[in-house]
DNA sequence: GTGGTCTAGACCACC
DNA sequence: GTGGTCTAGACCACA
């Protein structure tokens, strides 16, 4: 459902927001869905609990999660339009990315085709 | 010769050892020539001293550099090939970075968007 | 745990990454064992933070040490066996020191001598 | 004649003054002699001019050498004697790096063991 | 002039 | 609380 990077540089609360964010905006987790538990999810992405309390804390502050107390927490009403602007950062920092791939001395073409790299590493299908 | 982003959540000190490295790389830097003096590089860039002496002292510890005292800091024999190596690793730190935004949910029309928006902050000139 | 003399021509941050190589080699400090934190060792030793830090960055850099940030720096696992190899330079470098000495005119009673004179400084317990 | 460790962390130029004290010390550098030109010597020895030049110049400061005009530099009269007592800080530093083995974690058998080893690679005539 | 070390103190990110 | 980065400025050693 949501993997993570633990040799990024991304904080690992920021991976976890973003997947959940990414799964919102595709539609695969509705408003109504009950999101995984804390304890669970710390469990199978091999994490510390409070890294995954503290993603679900924010998205919460945001408007993206709400929590009922003694039952879980679940994607809020209109959290699929809202994940879209969440977005803007995740871009921001694949820019910043791409900088710094320049200045370390990539050509347009060596990213063009690390880009290619990553989408078969993926399974090749567009979106 | 190298440019800074302080923006950037890379650190400034990683960039400077990512821009020389590029350099040698590209063998613009070449094995022998001698790097920019710590003070100047750092009143160029409109950076503390030290931050300039800590990317130049990890260079060294990587075998990037070599420093004389009371001389300066010169490009080590084999840093060529040791950079076109490292250029690896940068060019695997991007295709994570784009994984990630696909993750987090973005097309492939996104990324491909954020890399033409990468390219016009830059200036334009394709390479 | 460890000590440090700052009369001494070696620079500070030296004598504490080699004597936390050193504990590592002895296995009094074993893999995954916290090391203590900056700024406590900062006071206790009565240095600077950071020159702790410039310590534990380096034994990082050097695969002695890893470091969560928020939780803290542990001993990484096969430090161990890289500190006994890394004690060989430690040797290697005191018999220069010897035979630097022997050059400058020192005999090898002198050399003795300045042994045995080291010993009790130290407090004169045998090991 | 004298022979230079550029790995030490010991400044070549004192390496150069405590090899020549110690020529002069074990008599084999006698009051009067020449001592090599600057340019011969750093030639021999491959190091930069200037840092024999200022080897040099400190030996007469301290009045172990003479220059005379022309002509060259020349043991001082008297210097055999005081060569002994320049040891000292030799004699230091050796103490300085057995110290910094034992925080190190060497143990004594292995620092004596060290000693053993330096005087077999030297030719084994004790002194 | 060069690089190397150290201090003092700030601010940030993470847990 | 933890480590990480950066600044400002001092002093030293070397060429």
């Amino acid at each position: 459902m949501i993997s993570i990077n633990d040799k990024s540089d991304v904080p690992i609360y920021e991976q976890i927001k973003e997947g959940l964010r990414g799964l919102m905006a595709r539609k695969i987790l509705l408003p109504g869905d009950q999101v995984p538990p804390i304890r669970g999810l710390a469990e199978t992405l091999v994490v510390n609990p409070n890294t995954i309390a503290k993603a679900y804390r924010e998205l919460i502050l945001e408007g993206f999660l709400e929590s009922r107390k003694g039952e879980g927490a679940f994607v809020a009403a209109r959290a699929g339009n809202k994940a879209s602007n969440g977005m803007k950062s995740v871009r921001q920092r694949l820019i910043d990315s791409v900088q710094l791939s320049r200045r370390a001395g990539l050509s347009w073409k060596d990213i063009q085709a690390a880009l290619e790299q990553a989408k078969e590493e993926e399974g090749g299908n567009g979106e």
